[in-house]
RNA sequence: GGAGCGGUAGUUCAGUUGGUUAGAACGCCUGCCUGUCACGCAGGAGGUCGCGGGUUCGAGUCCCGUCCGUUCCGCCA
């Protein structure tokens, strides 16, 4: 046997117990006579004693080193008086160790495993099973399998019914960039590995399961960032005979649910904002803004409509706006400030920052203010509240551009200035986004996806005025992040065809790639909608962490490689022709 | 594909204006230590300063190139 209780489970209480542990030398403290040993597995560590009067016993404990795999036996006793360890669980006993057995050696570590300090990212990825031995990471997977167990049973509590849908399924070539699997049986023909069971989960809908969920990997093959993974696990799930509402409040019962239980120090509001995307982008110059700051937007178009400032009335004449946000005590920022936040405006497409500032000792001053009249300032400062100390930041361009560049600096000002509280959750929903964009080919592509439902009123304007369309979808956003994006999906066969229209998906090309969706809606698709949570994101959120490779065992690396596996690799030349697979341009 | 930052001991980093033998902490090795808990003490080993070229009497330091890492932008229906 290899233990009786494991390496945080002893107390007071087991004291005189003979207990077996094992586990992993954490750390050792040689004091010549007694070697205290911290033995440690995913529960915790516990101290065991290697006393000189245990003979052979000791000799043992004298070679042990970091990371050897050992098997104690002993007794339980409590600590002396006053020499308790209040920090750990286990920390008012210890176990004299009368037997022990060395499971197996460990090599020097290439860093060290009971160290908090930072080790560069490529060592811990080809070593994850040893940064996964850190408390930090293990923490982290844990509360991600609390996260994960939390969501599973909060569905399958209500109804809900877990489905696996395939991994390899067809491409539509659209939106994000597929992995492929080449088929063996028919040479030239691919499957594609899921960017999300988006269609599987509709169909399921119409094959009647009416409450679906699934934790679903997904796969996309474009360039990493911080939040972003080639292979990636959402909480998908989709309902039948649902309106919006019913699909928003649930998903927020069991997020904010599961906030509650498992990130108690979290501190949530009680009111969950729901904005459209027009007032979140009006207001915060972003379709997921986070809302724990205000420094909210204000429109001062009409105000500056026929300033002498060409920037300003310029730009309304041109149709756009001027958006203006006020920094409260931001008269303090220097040149240098103003100028790295100007970039980011530019970096967001702006042509500038303008700014001016109600300085305490000299008043309104800096900036543009030399262009500008005495009632525009006043009429601008009324507008945001001014008061001495602030500073007031403008965008002149079209409505999108002002708000967005603005919304950028909105963040780095934020950011700053350290406005936003790490244990605050602010969540908001945002709703009636744009159905369609247009990319700088002229041509439109569906913001969310193409089975996204309308709004209903807007369905007159679907062949005519596309660009005014908005899709019955909402995100669910969590400190400036999506969290969560579903939508009121179209159930019609005659709307699926008109919008694959607008997309110039027609005749053929919309049979081959979505024939199977339009079919399906004609033998009676119920009316359906869903959601699809990043799951990985909200565990970052959860744990504090700052990207999702933290909150995943075996991540890729943002040159989407498994430095462990050492994967991509190359195959055999016999197994690649074997899947039909010539490689060409290889140096 | 573009931009910023970085690459010095096993790890995390420091390294002045270009100037003797490139340092610290942790880790590792040896020895001492019976109440520590990130134990302590003494000693030791460990470096192609990413790589190539250049400037110079002299380069970790300056210049050029290159590779690698990292963050951001593009991209992510």
């Amino acid at each position: 046997m290899y233990r009786t209780h494991n390496c945080n489970e002893l107390t007071v209480a087991d004291e005189g117990k003979e207990v077996t542990l094992s586990g992993w030398v954490y750390r050792r403290r040689d004091h010549g006579g007694l070697i205290f040993v911290d033995l440690r597995d995913r529960y915790g560590f516990t101290q065991v004693v290697f006393s000189p009067d245990e003979g052979e016993v000791h000799r043992v404990g004298e070679m042990l080193k970091s990371e050897y795999v050992i098997k104690i036996s002993g007794v339980v006793r409590k600590r002396p008086e006053g020499i308790v360890n209040k920090n750990i669980d286990t920390g008012e006993i210890e176990v004299l160790v009368k037997e022990v057995e060395v499971l197996n050696t460990c090599q020097v570590l290439p860093f060290e495993v009971d160290q908090d300090k930072e080790v560069g990212e490529e060592l811990r990825m080809k070593y994850r099973y040893l940064d996964l031995r850190r408390d930090r990471m293990r923490e982290n997977i844990i509360l991600r399998h609390k996260m994960l167990k939390y969501t599973r049973d909060f569905f399958c509590d209500n109804d809900f019914i877990e489905v696996e849908t395939p991994i390899m399924i067809k491409g539509t070539p659209e939106g994000s960039r597929e992995y492929l699997v080449p088929s063996r049986i028919y040479p030239g023909n691919f499957y594609v590995l899921p960017q999300s069971p988006q269609q599987l989960k509709q169909l399921l809908m119409v094959a009647s399961f009416d409450r679906y969920f699934q934790i679903a990997r997904c796969f996309r093959d474009e360039d990493q960032r911080g939040d972003r993974q080639p292979e990636f696990t959402q909480l998908d799930m989709e309902m039948s005979f649902v309106e919006k509402e019913d699909v928003m409040k649930i998903n927020q019962d069991v997020i904010i649910g599961m906030t509650k239980e498992l990130a108690p120090h979290k501190k949530i509001r009680e009111e969950v904002p729901i904005l459209t995307f027009e007032e979140a982008m009006d207001r915060y110059g972003s379709d997921k803004p986070d809302i724990r700051y205000d420094l909210e937007f204000a429109d001062v178009s009409e105000i500056v409509s026929g300033s002498e400032f060409s920037v300003f009335s310029g730009a309304i004449k041109d149709g756009g706006v001027v958006k203006a946000m006020k920094v409260s005590g931001g008269a303090s920022f220097t040149r240098k400030d103003i100028d790295a936040l100007t970039e980011v405006a530019k970096q967001h497409k702006a042509k500038g920052l303008a700014y001016f500032m109600h300085s305490k000792e000299e008043g309104i001053k800096g900036g543009i203010v030399k262009f500008l009249s005495e009632d525009e300032i006043k009429g601008i400062s009324e507008a945001v509240s001014l008061e001495e100390g602030d500073l007031v930041f403008f965008t002149a361009d079209n409505w999108e551009v002002a708000c967005e560049s603005l919304g950028a600096v909105r963040c780095s000002v934020a950011s700053k200035l350290e406005l936003a509280d790490k244990d605050d959750f602010a969540f908001l929903w945002v709703i009636d986004f744009p159905m369609f964009e247009a990319l700088d080919d002229g041509s439109v592509q569906a913001m969310h996806h193409p089975f996204c439902n309308l709004l209903e009123e807007d369905l007159p304007l679907l062949e005519n005025e596309p660009m005014k369309v908005r899709a019955n979808a909402y995100d669910f956003v969590l400190n400036g992040n999506e969290v969560a994006g579903g939508s009121i999906r179209i159930h019609s066969p005659e709307v699926q065809s008109r919008v694959f229209e607008v997309l110039g998906i027609t005749g053929e090309d919309a049979e081959r790639r979505f024939g199977h969706m339009i079919e399906a809606f004609k033998f009676g698709a119920p009316p359906h909608g869903g959601i699809a949570w990043g799951f990985d994101r909200l565990v970052m959120l959860f744990a504090d962490e700052p990207n999702i490779r933290e909150v995943m065992a075996f991540p890729k690396d943002q040159k989407a490689r498994d430095l462990m596996l050492g994967a991509p690799s190359e195959m055999p030349a016999a197994q690649v022709e074997e899947a039909n697979v010539k490689c060409v341009n290889l140096e």
